[in-house]
DNA sequence: AGCACGCCGACT
DNA sequence: GTCGGCGTGCTC
């Protein structure tokens, strides 16, 4: 038996299968998806089976047997090793980052050497302490462990190694430690109360107090919990295991990180006429098992986790399983409670906040059958499931389901991907449909009249019939003409006072894209920027350090200007800080609650001040974009954008998109429950068209002039493209380079017919730009180039890039150059 | 990616 | 003469 097996070499050159002998005692463990320890190159590694064959494509005497299985469950699903294997392709990742992608980074296996002393006579050529050494520790140590101990004699353990004096063995070994707890236990033949009693000193009151405890559960119990609850000592509890009494035992146990609360169940919720309309269709698609997408294009408040928890209970009633993808930000205790309200164990939830052990103990129970529901951020999508039948992106607008390392691909593509698979439906959920998403869908929406299906899945509605808040744009050119120079408006200043008066809540947004945190000279204008990187650096008041971003560069922050030594020096600090200082100012006492990068680092402590703030212990919460999602609480009835336009004039094509997203989205935190809500949105351009559909709660008017746009200007979703950044210590030769990439994409492109402009209305057509330096032109030292390639959907793009890059990364031409290849990349700027 | 193999300068 | 520099090239 031959397995095909990916090592974990992330390099272009060893990606591909590479054959195994597998021992006669794996064969019936090792399966295709199985995880193994194999020797390559003089190490041994850790590799994923990707099939399994009776011969080998290379002479038998060169193969080398499987060292050792990793797991006794294979940690992949062979359809996800096919999945892999397109995720390579078409993001241009290798094999193996794919792969490791889909499991919990606590599977990530490391070699792990251990040292044992070789034949009797060659240790004698061993420096007699460390001979000792060894075999004080039983024979057998880590190599890491030994060079430490003894650095002075690296040369000779090397030969050592060399000559068989010592042994060494590898093996691989998991980052992960399943945690194990002590618990007690009632022995097998336990006696009954009274005669066990008998064996405990009368005096011995915490002793008695355990066991009585113990047999009152009659159930096994941490020792912990049960020294806790009983009050006796755990030294007192040992006691009653050494008159064999009790048992301790350490036992495995799931972390599950919810464990400890109640969650009320909920049930279904009669729905509305236009909910039920929607989930029907979702019925019928999941019924079909084609894999079909549907937009579920739903305003703010209009229902749609009720009819997601509908759909996944059909679902489930189908013998299936359902994965829901939320953006990382919206995944709070709330949200996670309603489907555990609903759903109870059968949830399981992935979320990166989660300890590595956590999130592999969540895993564990897809993988074991025990859950049938994940619910996570966009690595959810790589839930162990066997038969998926529903598969569920809210918010599928977000830009965070796209991963920005390697494998850079996007939630919503594979889910697409993975639903074919398993002839499943995807839903995606969003008030705010991607440009891409509408398109599509509005695509299939035009095959529907032809009788087709359609993907479109409007919830124009909101729940109770709630109008749709009121929203005033307030033009802040008139208020510096009146002579406000504060960044609050009058209307948002007295809209806030209303809610004070009142004891309502109000949330404030600071649209901090476009907006940094940086250093500037008010003499020179001179600006702090980083000596490897082109950026300017950050600056952390907590520390008073100035940090780089990107290369974690930091210096002190100086007191007076290194350029002309003027003392008008200033720090920006986050513009949420400033915000915060100046309403304590203008409204004494007010109770505010800060929530940015500074204030939610910490674990769980975005959470915690949702909680307050949902507790009422502040009248203001004031954040960056991670106010405008998903929040519901009752007694918000202000919202105010305090500089609607700073992320609108950013050089992203997307801008446009991001700023009515944003706006729409937070402007549906107000007046979701009784009390009437109202929005106020500052802006120095109030008629801009992504400003004026915000305001009118208007997605089609939007969308309309939006694709206007991207037609014109050749953008998503009138094509699609790839984003390739090169990168290299010496400018001249990586400009070189970067020419003759660029010219070997359009000698390819050219050589297939492709090489044609977009405008020109040919359906299948290339473009390639550049190449031209990058929007950061350094970084870590290295300098940046980069081609964007525009090309119609119909063409594999990812093949003509893969193939291009082939000169350059195969052979020994130009080493030292950094390809990076962004399929679908989020920004290009 | 590592690690081995391999061909040239500064040390015991 | 050897040790070790890191330049190519392979890993089932």
């Amino acid at each position: 038996m031959i397995a095909k097996v990916i090592v974990d070499v992330p390099s272009r050159q060893t990606d591909r299968p590479f054959d195994y002998e597998v021992p006669e005692s794996m064969s019936g463990w090792l399966e295709v998806g199985s995880r193994v320890g194999v020797p390559f190159g003089g190490r041994v590694l850790q590799g994923f089976v990707i099939g399994i064959a009776d011969s080998a494509s290379v002479d038998r005497t060169r193969l080398k047997m499987v060292a050792e299985l990793l797991d006794p469950v294979p940690p992949l699903l062979p359809d996800m090793i096919e999945l892999s294997q397109w995720m390579s392709e078409k993001y241009c990742c290798s094999w193996t980052q794919a792969l490791q992608a889909m499991i919990p980074a606590a599977l990530k296996g490391k070699e792990e050497r251990q040292i044992a002393l070789g034949d009797e006579d060659a240790a004698d050529q061993l420096p007699s302490e460390i001979a000792e050494w060894i075999r004080g520790a039983g024979g057998l140590v880590k190599l890491e462990a030994l060079i430490a101990r003894y650095p002075e004699h690296l040369r000779t353990v090397k030969h050592a190694l060399r000559s068989g004096a010592l042994a060494q063995q590898s093996s691989i070994k998991d980052r992960l430690s399943v945690k194990k707890v002590l618990t007690v236990f009632l022995p097998d033949a336990a006696p009954t109360l009274e005669q066990a009693l008998e064996q405990v000193p009368a005096r011995a009151a915490k002793q008695r107090d355990a066991l009585m405890m113990m047999y009152e559960r009659a159930e096994a119990t941490p020792l912990q919990e049960l020294a806790q609850q009983s009050g006796a000592s755990s030294a007192s509890i040992k006691a009653l295991a050494d008159k064999e009494l009790l048992v301790i035992r350490e036992v495995e146990r799931d972390r599950d990180p919810y464990k400890d609360r109640d969650f009320a169940r909920t049930r279904p919720l009669p729905l509305m006429d236009g909910q039920r309309e929607v989930f029907s269709r979702i019925i019928e698609a999941m019924a079909e098992e084609q894999g079909r997408t549907m937009l579920l294009h739903g305003v703010t408040g209009s229902g749609k986790t009720e009819v997601y928890l509908q759909s996944i209970q059909y679902c489930l009633d189908q013998e299936k399983q359902a994965i829901v993808l939320v953006p990382e930000i919206s995944l709070t205790p709330q949200m996670v409670e309603r489907f555990k309200g609903r759903f109870g164990d059968a949830v399981a939830v992935l979320h990166s906040r989660l300890s590595s052990g956590e999130r592999f103990d969540e895993w564990r129970k897809i993988r074991s059958k025990k859950a049938q529901v994940a619910i996570g951020a966009r690595s959810a999508i790589f839930a162990p499931f066997e038969r998926i039948g529903l598969i569920i992106i809210d918010e599928e607008h977000e830009s965070s389901y796209k991963q920005e390392e390697s494998p850079k691909y996007h939630a919503r593509d594979v889910a697409v991907r993975r639903a074919k698979q398993h002839g499943a439906a995807v839903v995606l959920g969003s008030a705010t449909p991607s440009l891409e998403s509408f398109a599509a869908a509005s695509r299939s929406a035009a095959q529907a009249a032809a009788g087709g299906p359609s993907a479109l899945l409007p919830m124009p509605e909101r729940v109770g019939g709630r109008p749709m808040p009121e929203v005033e744009v307030v033009d802040m050119r008139e208020e510096l003409r009146a002579g406000n120079r504060s960044m609050f408006s009058r209307k948002l200043h007295s809209a806030l006072l209303e809610r004070l008066e009142r004891g309502e809540q109000s949330v404030l947004l600071l649209n901090r894209r476009g907006y940094s945190t940086f250093v500037m000279c008010r003499s020179c204008g001179h600006t702090a920027t980083c000596p490897h990187c082109d950026i300017s650096l950050t600056f952390h008041q907590k520390s008073r350090v100035l940090r780089c971003h990107y290369c974690g560069h930091a210096e002190g922050a100086p007191a007076t200007c290194p350029s002309c030594e003027s003392e008008h020096i200033r720090y920006f600090g986050t513009g949420t800080q400033r915000v915060e200082e100046e309403l304590a100012k203008l409204y004494p006492g007010i109770r505010v609650i800060r929530m940015d990068v500074d204030t939610t680092s910490e674990k769980h402590a975005h959470e915690r001040l949702l909680k307050r703030f949902g507790d009422r212990e502040a009248d203001v919460l004031l954040g960056t974009q991670m106010v405008a999602k998903g929040l519901d609480f009752p007694y918000v009835t202000l919202v105010g954008v305090i500089a609607a336009d700073t992320s609108l004039h950013l050089p992203d094509f997307r801008a446009a998109e991001k700023t009515f997203q944003l706006l729409t989205q937070v402007a549906g935190r107000a007046g979701r429950h009784e009390l009437e809500g109202e929005v106020v949105i500052q802006t120095y351009t109030p008629e801009h068209y992504a400003i004026e559909t915000a305001r009118h709660h208007d997605y089609a008017a939007f969308v309309a002039e939006e694709l206007r746009h991207r037609s014109m200007m050749g953008y998503p979703p009138y094509c699609r493209l790839v984003l390739v950044t090169m990168s290299h210590e010496q400018l001249p030769l990586l400009a070189s380079v970067g020419e003759q990439f660029a010219g070997e994409l359009r000698e390819l492109a050219r050589h297939e017919g492709l090489l044609v402009p977009l405008t020109s209305g040919m359906p299948r057509a290339v473009e390639v730009l550049g190449p031209v330096a990058s929007p950061i032109a350094r970084m870590k030292d290295r300098y940046r180039f980069q081609c964007v390639i525009k090309y119609r959907g119909s063409i594999d793009a990812s093949a003509l890039v893969r193939r291009a890059l082939r000169p350059f990364t195969e052979g020994p031409q130009q080493k030292g150059i950094l390809f990076s290849v962004d399929v679908d990349p989020q920004v290009i700027l």
